[in-house]
DNA sequence: TTGCCGTATCAACCAGAATTGATGTATTCT
DNA sequence: AGAATACATCAATTCTGGTTGATACGGCAA
């Protein structure tokens, strides 16, 4: 079992660093027209096996992805709430920030 | 000059880069509570003054923050509109990726 | 079973980012 | 003017992350 809940700073911070690479921002973009196999992803970002899997891997320990196997073939789908609790982190900033210079 | 406007895309991700920094977030975090000046945040965080110059400036190029120099102070405070393009490119993807999913 | 296909993982390598200590540059104080 | 303060920048080193090619693993088909 884990230690503890991390506090969600860190799990906020494991989340951009995983969103900050290239083709794992547009690995994002592309899964947000649903659920995608990595042969797919292959062809369009043309990345090799070997990177993409890296990738996704990347992804799907900061919690942003979810892989589900079928048969020979994996599954890779976004987790927007995910996603949101990154967006609601950023809101956060925005709105406190924004208090302050007014 | 510039040769022409860079695609959202790409601002996002500098901007994600800036952000996926564990010293640099912290910053962030701090200057939620308004304007700082360096000296502050070095005593804050304890970071030497070479190393957080260094993080200043990769989130001032990215816009996230701005600086002013009042005598041998100098100010950083958060850009929140930078912040709020980060999160609204999020919210979309959240948006798109539910409306998939649903 | 044998062999192939789709993926994951590993090890070696490389590149870019972060850290550190030194130096540079205004600015203020005496 | 000279010294001290607050900060920026540079050069050298170290660290971290990404890429690549090889290997391993599980499912399927012949």
């Amino acid at each position: 079992m884990p230690t503890c809940a991390p506090p969600d700073s860190d799990v906020v911070l494991r989340r951009l660093q995983a969103l900050a690479e290239p083709t794992r921002l547009e690995i994002v973009r592309r899964l947000t027209g649903g659920e995608c196999c990595v042969c797919d992803l292959q062809d369009e970002l043309d990345a090799g096996q070997s990177r993409l899997s890296f990738h996704l891997r990347k992804l799907k320990d900061a919690g942003l992805v979810a892989d589900r196997r079928e048969g020979r073939w994996a599954y890779y789908s976004l987790v927007p709430e995910a996603l949101a609790q990154v967006r609601q982190f950023l809101g956060e900033v925005v709105e406190r920030s924004e208090c302050c210079t007014s």
